[in-house]
DNA sequence: CTGTTAGCGCATTCAA
DNA sequence: TTGAATGCGCTAACAG
C-alpha cells in the first residue's frame, strides 16, 4: 500500500535502468546530464523515496542509532535524548528509542531488539556498566556503543559522563563547610544505578577527608513505592539527633525527599539541608531552589552521538570522557541548625515564606 | 561484522533448510519435534537473532512506529513519548523518534525520513493539523497516523487530544471569577502551534461570555528570543492600567512569563495572576505553584499508540478523541488586586466595557 | 556513461 | 513434514 513506487517504477518512467536511477540518487557515479534530468523528473513526479530497508539489506548497515535509557520521564534523560536526536539528525540518522523503566533485567531484550534492527550503533545508560552481560555481548560482536552517565572501569568501554564521585565529593564538602556533620546519603536502589553507587564513593571520601563518620547509604525505592519511601525518610529524620543534611543521588529523588521532609514537619533548609545531582530544570523551579550538581545533560547526548560516529569511522578508540560539571547553589543548602552563628550561614530572604511550616518545629 | 550469523548459518548447524528454520522461528508451519529441537539448539548456540531488515523487506512492513514531536525538552512531549514507548514495547514495536524544534518547515523532511524507513504508522504533533501538506501526503498514500494534542477539524484525521478551547474557557472563567477584568492571552508563535490558536478561542469565548473586552493575543518567541520576550512582557505589563492576569498557552511559557514579571518588579499573584496549560511537573514545583490545566500527558501517548494499532488492524476508523482534563489550582491564580473582597465581580450592571482598568498603579 | 546481474536475510510458494 | 526456489528494494561489481 504505502510502497507502490520502487526504483524500478522510476527506471521505467525515466527510460533507463535501475542502476542508473540508483547512481543519480546516490551520486555514486557520473551520469549524463540528460539522463539525470529525466530521472530527477521521474522521481519528482512519482514522489519516489528510496526504501531504507532495501538499501540497508544491501549495505547491512542502517542510518539508525539505538538508544537505551532508564526512563524518558526523568528530565535528565529526556534532555540527553534531545541532544542525541539533534546530533543524529545533523548526520542524517534517526534514533530508535527504548526505555528499561530502571529494570536492569530488561536491558538484554531491548538491546536484542535494537541489534535485530541492525542499528549502526548504540547509545545507552545502563544499570551497571561493569558487570553487564549485555555490554559483553556487544563487545563480543563488535557492535559499537557509547555509554552515557555511566563510568565503566574498563577503559575500552566508550562513555560520556561526568566525574560522579568527584562532583559528589565537592557537593558534600560544600555541605560540610556549612557546618553539617551528620550528612546522610540517599539513593534509589543501587542495583538500578551505578551512578548512585559511584556518587556514594564521593560522599564517603568527603566525609573521611573531614574526619566525619560516614553512614551507610539509604536506598529508597521512591519510584516503585512512594509510601515506603516516606516511611523510610521518617525513620531516618524522625528520631532525635537526626541528620541535618541529605545528599541525594539525583534531583528527582531530592525533590521527593523534600516533600517527605515537609510532611514530617521539617523545614528545608532550616531543619534539614538537601542537595541533589543532575541539574534538571525542575530543581531550579522548586522552592527553595535545589542545590545540586549541574551537568550538561543535553550536551552529553550530543557528545555521545558524536562519539559513536568517531567509533564508526574508526577515527578514535573508545574512551571514557568526562564533561565538566558545576556546583549550582540553591536555597535548600544552608548552615546546619546547630552551627555557630559565626559560620558563613547565608540564606536569601527575598522569597516569601510558604504558608506555614508546622508551627511546632522540633528544633533540637 | 555485526551480522555474521544468518538464518543460513543456523540451517547448516541444524542440518536442515533455511525454510525450516524460518518455520520454527515464526511458528508459521508445523515441524517435527526432532528438527525443531535441533533448530532451537542451533539458534541458542549461535546466538541467532533474525534480522528485522530481511524480514521487513519481505513483509514490506516494519515493527516500528515513527514519532514526530516539536521537542523533547518540553516535558509534555517527553511524557507523551514515554507513554508511546511503553505501549509500543507492549506490542513488540519500537519508536523511531524525530523532533522538529517547533519548525513546521521541518515536518515534511522528518516525515519523509520516517516513511522511507517503512514505519508501520506515525504518531505526530504538528504545527497545524488542518493546513498541512505533509498530512495530505500521508492521507494520499494511505499511511496510517495519529495526531497528539492537535485537534484537526477534518474528522477523518485520527487524533488524541484534549478539549483545548474548552479547557481554556474554563480556566479563563476561573480567572474572571476571581475578579480579573483585564486578562491577556500570551502564546508562543501561532504558526508553530495550532493548540495555542485553539486555546485562544477558549479565551475569547470566556471573555465574551463575561461581557469583557477580549484583547488580541500576544505572540512571544520565548524559545528563540528570550530577551525580546522580556521586552514584550514589559511592554504589556509595564504601563499603568496593566492587565491583572496572564493566561498562557502552555506551562513552559507561563513559567517564563513569571520570571519576566518578577524582573519587572511585579509580584505573582499579588500584582498579576498567571495560568498555564499542560500540567507538567515543573508547574507544580514552581513557587507559587502554577495554576494550569492538567492534561493526561503520558496517557495521551499511550492512547495514540493504541489507536495506531486499531487503525492498522482495521478495527476502527480514524476519529478525533478527547481525553479528560482537569483544572489544577495553584498559588499563581488569586483575586485581582482591585477586586472587592466581597463577591466575585460579575459586572453585569456595568454597561461600560474596557474603560475601567485598575486606577491604582503599581506599588513597587 | 550505462545496462545486466548478483546477492543482502528472510518468508513463502510450490513440489516432493 | 521438509527442501528448493523465488523475490522483496536496493547497491555494487562487472560488462559493454
Amino acid at each position: 500500500m504505502s510502497r507502490v513506487v520502487t526504483i524500478r517504477t522510476v527506471a521505467e518512467r525515466a527510460g533507463c535502468s535501475i542502476a542508473t536511477v540508483s547512481r543519480v540518487i546516490n551520486g555514486s557515479a557520473r551520469t549524463s546530464a540528460e539522463v539525470e534530468a529525466r530521472v530527477r523528473a521521474a522521481v519528482e513526479e512519482l514522489g519516489f523515496r528510496p526504501s531504507e530497508i532495501g538499501r540497508s539489506l544491501k549495505t547491512l548497515r542502517t542510518r539508525t542509532l539505538g538508544v537505551v535509557i532508564p526512563s524518558l520521564t526523568n528530565p535528565v534523560f529526556a534532555a540527553s535524548v534531545a541532544g542525541m536526536e539533534a546530533e543524529a539528525r545533523r548526520r542524517h540518522h534517526t534514533l530508535l528509542l527504548t526505555a528499561t523503566d530502571y529494570d536492569a533485567a530488561r536491558e538484554p531484550e531491548v538491546v536484542e531488539t535494537l541489534v535485530a534492527q541492525s542499528v549502526a550503533g548504540l547509545v545507552l545508560t545502563v544499570a551497571d556498566a561493569d558487570d553487564n552481560p549485555t555490554l559483553d555481548r556487544l563487545d563480543a560482536e563488535g557492535i559499537p556503543y557509547v555509554l552515557v552517565y555511566n563510568e565503566p572501569r574498563r577503559a575500552e568501554r566508550a562513555a560520556v559522563s561526568v566525574d560522579n564521585a568527584g562532583a559528589t565529593f565537592t557537593l558534600a564538602q560544600a555541605m560540610i563547610a556549612q557546618g553539617h556533620r551528620r550528612l546522610v546519603y540517599l539513593a534509589g536502589r543501587f542495583a538500578t544505578s551505578d551512578r548512585a553507587r559511584t556518587r556514594y564513593l564521593g560522599y564517603l571520601a568527603a566525609m573521611e577527608a573531614a574526619g566525619l563518620a560516614p553512614e551507610p547509604p539509604l536506598e529508597l525505592d521512591y519510584l516503585a513505592d512512594p509510601a515506603g519511601h516516606g516511611a523510610a525518610i521518617a525513620g531516618v529524620f524522625g528520631p532525635p539527633g537526626r541528620p541535618t543534611a541529605a545528599l541525594c543521588s539525583n534531583d528527582l529523588l531530592a525533590l521527593s525527599v523534600m516533600g517527605a521532609l515537609r510532611v514530617l514537619g521539617l523545614r528545608v533548609p532550616e531543619d534539614v539541608s538537601v542537595a541533589g545531582f543532575d541539574g534538571i530544570a525542575l530543581a531550579g523551579a522548586a522552592f527553595p531552589a535545589l542545590a545540586t550538581v549541574d551537568t550538561p545533560t543535553r550536551r552529553m547526548g550530543e557528545r555521545a552521538v558524536e562519539k559513536i560516529f568517531e567509533l564508526l569511522d574508526g577515527a578514535a578508540a573508545p574512551t571514557l570522557e568526562r564533561l565538566p560539571f558545576e556546583l549550582r547553589p540553591g536555597g535548600t543548602l544552608a548552615a546546619a541548625p546547630d552551627a555557630s552563628p559565626g559560620a558563613p550561614a547565608r540564606r536569601q530572604d527575598d522569597a516569601r515564606p510558604s504558608q506555614s511550616a508546622s508551627p511546632e518545629t522540633p528544633s533540637e
